[in-house]
RNA sequence: CUGGCAGCUGACAUUGUCGCGUUCCGUUUCGUGCGGAAUGAGGAAAGUCGGGACAGCAGAGAGCGCCAUACUUCCUAACAGGAAGGUCCUCCGGAGGGGGGAACAGAGAGUGCCACAGAAAAUUACCGCCCGUCAAAAACGGGUAAGGGUGAAAACGUGAGGUAAGGGCUCACGCUGCCGGGUGGCAACAUCAGGCAGGGGUAAACCUUAUGGGCUGCAAGGCCAAAUAUGCCGGUGGUUCUGCCAUGUGCAGACUAAGGGUGGCUCGCCCGAUACCGGCGGGUAGGCCGCAAGAGCCUGCAGGUGACUGCAGGCCUAGAUAAAUGACAAUGGCCCGCCAUAGGCGGGCAACAGAAUCCUGCUUACCAGGCUGCCACUCAG
RNA sequence: UGCCCGAUGGUGUAAUUGGCAACACGUCUGACUCUGGAUCAGAAGAGUUCAGGUUCGACCCCUGAUCGGGCAA
């Protein structure tokens, strides 16, 4: 993997009824305007980064709305997530990622793109605490 | 010249970089990953309103019921769709003519309803008019539907004759409907003459007549199938019971929680295995098929007033499933504004809007152009 | 994807052969009270989601649109 590799295929997509339910009824959730997101951290041999969008319907009536909504956020995401993939392979977490657009209109681009980096850095940030977290309790039980 | 109406057509193009879905090829550590190529939203994909295809279920046949449709002929797989025509209504116009609309079968098969007003809303008489009883008036009885008034609607309209007064009672002209006939038309219908009739409206009230319709829908339906629970079968194991004799870690049969121990018996308590392995069945998560060659599209020719049809040639053209089509840049083209009309500068590429089994209509939403036809252009200006 | 309902004053509901759109709460005004509440009296506030049609006449019947809601894995 290099850093040129700007790419966003299914295995870093989340989908499927149990991992979605299990993402927005057991994770965590944090909010930054437009976009209010819940993740999920757990162990794992390889470690992954996935993520969906969903724009609710009552928000935007018109299915091409929804469509572009969704096409930016997945635009963003895909040009700025490496950062996070790559810590997260390194310490062989898993990370799974709800992201839910509450904003009332359309976005720019560049606006949506600067909100994914914010959230791809708080991301980042919880992932580290709940590593020195796991690592503690894990010299305290021995 | 411009304006109006209607219809058809189009829905920016090309190239590059990054990225996504599907298919194919190559490579691979056979889990996948990587590389390459091809291909990837609409005229409405929308509303889910018609009609089919397809699938499952039901089903001898027929009838009742329910639902839908309703001028004619044609087109179509079919339709509440389309084409051409007829009739009626309506708008523009001085006229010829043109545009728009129609749920355009039946009210003379029956039932119901028609508020308020009015005498009366369908076999009805309030005022009035006339006749009779009476000396006369009033009153009563009868005749009348001309006049008054009510209402959305009042028993065919106008004129004349006739009559006690009136009335299609009679006649002339006109209107409407029905009947049988002539002519034109495939037909709806038009037209001509004759006869009969004048019985309000409402069927988007029930209904009648004719025609059509089984029901449900790709979340249809089919296949594979973790986990979990349960059912069945076989084996192992097991206790218990029964039988046998060679009295054993025996054999055979039954059983698979019945039982056994404690105890005189019941309750209670304790023990025991709703055990283990394999298979089968239905079947959840999940996956696969259905699912992309079709009433298909394009071009040309022929037939038809037209919808459309026939023939020939060419083409293969989305298949996602927490759901793929995006971002950036350049060039050309088009549009708008300004300077101004050679051209230059700036801005935009829109509007409606995103496939989810498919096709065919309809309806609704909507943008810049282009083309065609008709009317005003005919007499007139 | 398929199917089924609903829309009436500010709010919640009525309105059946198709014949003046009704009720409660709320709002406003007045009375009572030192003032407010409660109470009493009175008033305003809709033309029935929108656009057509049938009918003498439409919340009601028919057609189309808009919005809202529900069911089926």
């Amino acid at each position: 993997m290099n850093d040129s590799c700007q790419r966003l295929p299914k295995s870093d997509r989340l989908y499927g009824r149990d991992a979605v339910n299990e993402v927005f009824g057991k994770g965590e959730h944090s909010f930054i305007y437009p976009y209010k997101f819940y993740w999920r951290l757990f162990q794992n041999k390889q470690g992954a980064l996935r993520f969906l969008v969903s724009v609710p319907k009552r928000n935007f009536k018109k299915a091409v709305d929804r469509n572009h909504i969704k096409r930016y956020t997945r635009e963003a995401w895909r040009k700025n997530n490496q950062m996070l993939k790559n810590e997260l392979f390194a310490t062989n977490t898993c990370l799974e990622v709800g992201l839910v657009y509450v904003g009332k209109g359309l976005p720019e681009l560049k606006e949506a793109e600067a909100k994914i980096i914010l959230i791809l850095q708080r991301l980042s940030v919880f992932h580290a605490h709940h590593q020195s977290n796991s690592v503690g309790h894990s010299h305290s039980d021995h």
